[in-house]
DNA sequence: CACTGGTTGGAACGTTCGATCCAGAGTGTC
DNA sequence: GACACTCTGGATCGAACGTTCCAACCAGTG
């Protein structure tokens, strides 16, 4: 597979990131099914034979690789929130807030990099549905990381991170849908209470 | 307009109804894009005429008289969890577990009937937004009338219910696309405490 | 300089989409 | 019985979809 010591141009993988980040941002912003190829190989600058050549699998293996790697970056900006301090409680508000601003920044229209790919091919591309759960269980890995850090019981932490994925994506929903980010300032906050009112160890 | 009047067999409202009912099963299970007019016409036992004969606006026209009702639907749900007990954080907590009784029933396919449509719409079907934007609306309001009964202040109520709104939400989303309730049952038991540590008038 | 193998552009495939059209069925009015 | 009207079944439209195909291209090797 990696017989070859990569002599070419870098022209190849170059093309391949491209692609996936292209086709990752497309997915953010409207989804599966409003996304054509087409689209991506224009937004990538690349032809559809481009991306039939690199993922051979056609649009479904394109998008699972675009999950991944959205999922990944919103790792990395959930862990920036996490780690802007100390206490847990003002760092999960923080993260909403972080959110928050990004969500206003783009106008509303780059959201979580899985919500809205994974519930309209819920049932129906196992492979997407798959890549979902990895990312969310991920998510609440970092959360249930800093809680139990912070002296928060192990068993409370990971439910009380499960709930804060569920607001941040509830809340994010809402405030793309509404256009006001409202309900993820008002997430910030009850979250932050949540988080304190935790029981300790 | 409405110059004559309705004399005829009931055979007219009653397909109107069919087709507006199966769009919004539709609507709910997979989504605005992924459901064709062809399918709802067929769910509805109807032609693709008779969706174009009542509905001239097309798809759009149609998805947006569908989710008022799977609006109406579900806030008759939220209603119900609400009235079932006097306490306002066992009432909210109720709402969740009623939902994550209904979404487990149905085999996580029949999830929350604006959500898909709206992430998915969001931005290029102005009619559609509008349309999700007053049933969360209208959803928050129930929420907010039924802490404000119990004593909780006005201002404090409607941010909370905002929140309510945002985790049952994001809750749906995440046991949707991992098959489990887990997150549902969670958020129960942190908008019970959430509500319970309201501050009172 | 031919040759090889990965990469690309663009045309083309069959299918399905939303939407339109029209002939006719059904019903109530004179 | 003739008419007006709303409603329906099914064929049909052009456009767009995901995908395939193939001829050209290009760098590296002998």
């Amino acid at each position: 597979m990696a017989a070859t010591p990569p002599l070419h141009r870098s022209s190849d993988a170059d093309t391949r990131r491209r692609i996936i980040r292209a086709t990752a941002a497309l997915l953010q912003q409207q989804g599966y099914e409003s996304t054509s190829v087409k689209r991506i190989a224009g937004a990538a600058q690349a032809s559809p034979s481009s991306v039939y050549h690199f993922f051979p699998g056609g649009k479904q293996e394109l998008a699972i690789e675009a999950m991944h790697h959205g999922a990944r970056e919103f790792g990395e900006m959930l862990a920036e929130g996490l780690a802007s301090a100390a206490d847990p409680a003002e760092a999960t508000a923080a993260c909403a807030l972080l959110l928050a601003d990004d969500l206003k920044q783009s106008e509303w229209s780059d959201g979580c990099p899985v919500a809205v790919t994974a519930l309209e091919t819920i049932g129906r591309v196992p492979g997407l549905q798959e890549a979902a759960t990895q990312a969310l269980t991920q998510w609440q890995s970092l959360v249930t990381a800093k809680l139990t850090e912070s002296g928060i019981a192990p068993a409370a932490a990971r439910s009380l991170a499960g709930t804060v994925i569920s607001m941040l994506e509830g809340a994010e929903l809402l405030s793309r849908v509404t256009a006001d980010d409202t309900p993820l300032r008002d997430a910030a906050v009850h979250l932050g209470q949540l988080v304190r009112a935790a029981p300790r160890v």
